[in-house]
DNA sequence: CTTGACTCCGTACCATAGTACAGAGTTTAA
DNA sequence: TTAAACTCTGTACTATGGTACGGAGTCAAG
């Protein structure tokens, strides 16, 4: 049993985080036995769960979604959410790599160049 | 010469995007001759160059210092900025690579599982 | 010469993901 | 037992990148 402190630090969180989830509907706010409340490891699988599938790029919405599908044991959605947001990583990905290979090329094209204007700065008014 | 609603619809971008822009520094805002205000091929170039910037991966405070930059003739601070993007580059593919390949493996278990619970969701709450 | 589209300017609002803080009450360790 | 550390609640504020809108003025075509 963890008060809210412990129950932040465990996951490494912000008290601050942990109240932004439950007011967002992502964490349940356990009924308060006397004045402070008290929380389970439930609680901090959960709180885990929102890190690691934020880490994985999904938004809270989002997880508040995977958390409403695990109760109601719905994987066909539960795999749909994931569907699209691998869709989404493939775009990201693509955006991201072909954003590093033009600034590689630029960075490159910088170092081996004395000229004006700036190679860098160029490349963006020009176009590739 | 254009307008700006045509200006803005040469770079694709909203009227209200172009405002933005010039209450953030980041094109300038032509002195009127008369009530409406009249741009030229600078002021898309220089928008245009905010989308591709942007599009790498710069936010608009790093595209304002690029454009410093270009001001200045600073290659060294372009170059170093160039080099702190791709470094951050680097870390997002990493992340996103990562993420893809777990998601990757959890949408195939869950196509190929009928069991409870749904390992997407179990995966998240149980770690890698 | 009027009607409709466009422009100007300021201000307010949106989503996302938190962070900060005030003021009261509660626990805990010395 | 008292002082520090923590908790509760509510509200306000942050950053980022815009979007929306009201009211007034202006420009161009019919």
């Amino acid at each position: 049993m963890f008060t809210i402190g412990k129950l932040a630090a465990s996951a490494s969180v912000s008290v601050e985080t942990v109240r932004y989830y439950q007011r967002q509907g992502l964490l349940p706010t356990p009924s308060s036995q006397g004045a402070v409340r008290h929380y389970g490891d439930h609680h901090l699988r959960q709180l885990v769960f929102i890190k690691r599938a934020q880490a994985a790029g999904f938004a809270l919405k989002e997880i508040k979604l995977l958390l409403d599908m695990d109760a109601s044991q719905d994987h066909a959605q539960a795999r749909q959410l994931a569907l699209i947001r691998l869709q989404a990583i493939d775009q990201q990905l693509e955006q991201l790599q072909s954003a590093q290979a033009a600034l590689k090329k630029l960075a490159h094209a910088c170092e081996h160049s004395t000229n004006q204007p700036c190679p860098i700065i160029a490349a963006f008014i020009d176009g590739p």
